[in-house]
DNA sequence: ATGAAAGCGCTAACAC
DNA sequence: GTGTTAGCGCTTTCAT
């Protein structure tokens, strides 16, 4: 038996999408039980629950759910709004949110912004006009206005990410001020003290801004200041690292040590310093930021924060599972994840 | 002004999401103009229109869409159906198409099938519950029932990555058998004779295994076979690609090519072969799948076929577009792109 | 265990 | 230009 949903096949040539009243005319049986059975609702005998089964699945019924949502006032939909799909941090972080909701009836909406304010806000109005049950948003910088529809959803909020501030609601993260403090200090308890930054030029990236002030903060302890800093634009690859770190080193060539706002662009630097034989860790160190997994392997193994993504991304839906089954449960719920530093081969010990 | 949507603020303890019937009151215009104005829609006098919109901004009004699609029928969803997250080759998939959607009013839903049938037909079902307004789904294979739902969603179905098969509707994509086939033929031509393979022990991936059947097939025709495989499972990294290869050459070490079914544990096995001193290109030569930008910058260029990811994304989005447009035009789009082999510098020329 | 009536919040169609 | 009416396809509630 072969499912032809969501179209009568008896009339081929008018395609009306089916209703509850062409299974309960087909079945014989009431719209209000088919639709009981349709949903496992209530007390229905087997033999009429039997019934309306058949005949839904040989007519290949596929409930709306929009007009479901509606009566209902239900929606099982989950707006997650990200800055990128192309940074590999945020796939991943949607791997851990799917990864929880796929045991949940919810459903994860996705809206980029391109870290752009005003495509949030615009993305966030959108996706806030389909009711969804919770709100996963990358970061705690928003737009005034975007602040207020989410204080006002009336739904669960989780900000993820970062930690570095005030959620609105719930928030889900690591310091990337304290990240950035920490590998600023192992860097200095290595002994280096000639020390390089790079890092992309994205204003409103303000995790790795956040990460760049905990470190010079950090370092600035230590009565060190950045001697040579860098910030590009466009992706970030093994190639851009490799060509920005010649570049750096050929300015500044008594740098002990270069920080990398990511684990890309420190591959590429690892493995053009590699070639060009210079010693690392010992003449240089370096670092980057992600902890990212399919770069193990490296020739040396990267010194690196991890960012914890796909656990940030399960405890964000994991909250919101657990509000929207339960929405007398208070808010504000904070995981503050510590990120691990990973020494790796590439940082002197 | 600060909007402060979507629930009343003048009373606070009840948080009923507002209604046009609110804005309506606030402004003095009856509902239905209230409607147009935010829809952009028929004459509105200016006046009446300030009117209307100073009342929805200070109320901090955010429409229901669930209502607005029900009474119009028109829903401005894409269901985006793919096997994964953690795959790379997917998010650039993803950011073809919301760089496309982006100029529309058009919104992707995404839908994850952990590259298992059964959860393909369930997601798909969901989805289509919502009455999308097309459907984009990844490969050309589908449960029998969920191949029903597609043909009689009544909507613009356009099947990507894979075009080794028959779509339902539409389809976008590169012939993996092809690729495969093109890549073996590039290998006999440089004069390897001793063929290794290395690939995902994923049944269900048909792309991956259309790629091998089209290899094995080019081998076959200049009298040579796959001397050693292995089929890995788990994630690809860096780190896989090399264990898997120093093994391989273990087992074989007579073997002077290996194909492998991702750039990743190419380019693992080749900072592998680099580090075992082995002569790539000479002595042993290496090609992945996918051109993945961010590997731009090993060592020595990879030989691969990119898989034309964004492009994908992209024509396959345009499709949608074109046709939610103008709902009677032809369905059937055919976008069959030719994958660049690039040799790189792994495949001696 | 089943059915009938009302209505979720919006928009299409038509009147004025 | 603006308002009125009648649903969209379900679920809630209440009756039986």
């Amino acid at each position: 038996m072969t499912a032809t949903p969501p179209f009568s096949s008896d009339s081929p040539d008018q395609r009306r999408p089916l209703t509850l009243r062409d299974v309960s005319e087909a079945s014989g049986v009431s719209e209000m039980t088919v639709s009981r059975v349709l949903r496992n609702r209530g007390d229905v005998s087997d033999r009429t629950r039997a019934k309306v089964l058949e005949a839904a699945k040989r007519l290949g019924y596929v409930p709306n759910k929009i007009a479901g949502a509606l009566a209902s006032q239900r929606v099982n939909l989950v707006a997650v709004i990200i800055p990128s799909m192309s940074n590999l941090v945020f796939p991943e972080v949607m791997t851990g949110i799917t990864s929880v909701l796929d045991d949940t009836p919810l459903q994860p909406v996705v809206g980029i912004t391109n870290y752009k304010p005003d495509k949030e806000e615009e993305v966030l109005y959108e996706m806030l006009s389909w009711r969804p049950s919770g709100v996963i948003i990358a970061g705690l910088e928003h737009t005034e206005p975007a602040k207020a529809m989410l204080r006002n959803a009336g739904i669960p909020i989780v900000e993820i990410m970062d930690t570095d501030g005030e959620p609105i609601d719930a928030m889900v993260g690591i310091s990337h001020r304290r990240a950035g403090k920490v590998m600023g200090e192992a860097i200095l308890e290595a002994g280096y003290r000639r020390i390089g930054f790079m890092g992309t030029k994205m204003p409103l990236d303000h995790r790795a801004r956040k990460r760049f002030e905990g470190f010079t903060q950090a370092l600035a302890k230590g009565g060190i200041e950045v001697e040579d800093q860098e910030f590009y634009s466009g992706g970030s690859g093994l190639a851009k690292g490799r060509e920005l770190t010649a570049e750096m080193l050929k300015r500044s060539p008594d740098l002990d040590f270069i920080y990398y706002s990511n684990d890309l662009i420190a591959a590429g630097g690892l493995l053009w310093c590699q070639e060009a034989g210079i010693d690392v860790p010992g003449k240089l160190g370096l670092a980057g930021f992600n902890g990212l997994n399919l770069l193990k392997g490296l020739p040396k193994q990267l010194a690196t924060t991890d960012a914890c993504r796909l656990e940030i991304g399960r405890a964000a839906a994991e909250i919101i599972a657990k509000r929207s089954n339960d929405p007398n449960l208070p808010g504000g719920d904070r995981v503050m994840l510590d990120p691990p530093l990973q020494p790796g081969d590439t940082l002197r010990s």
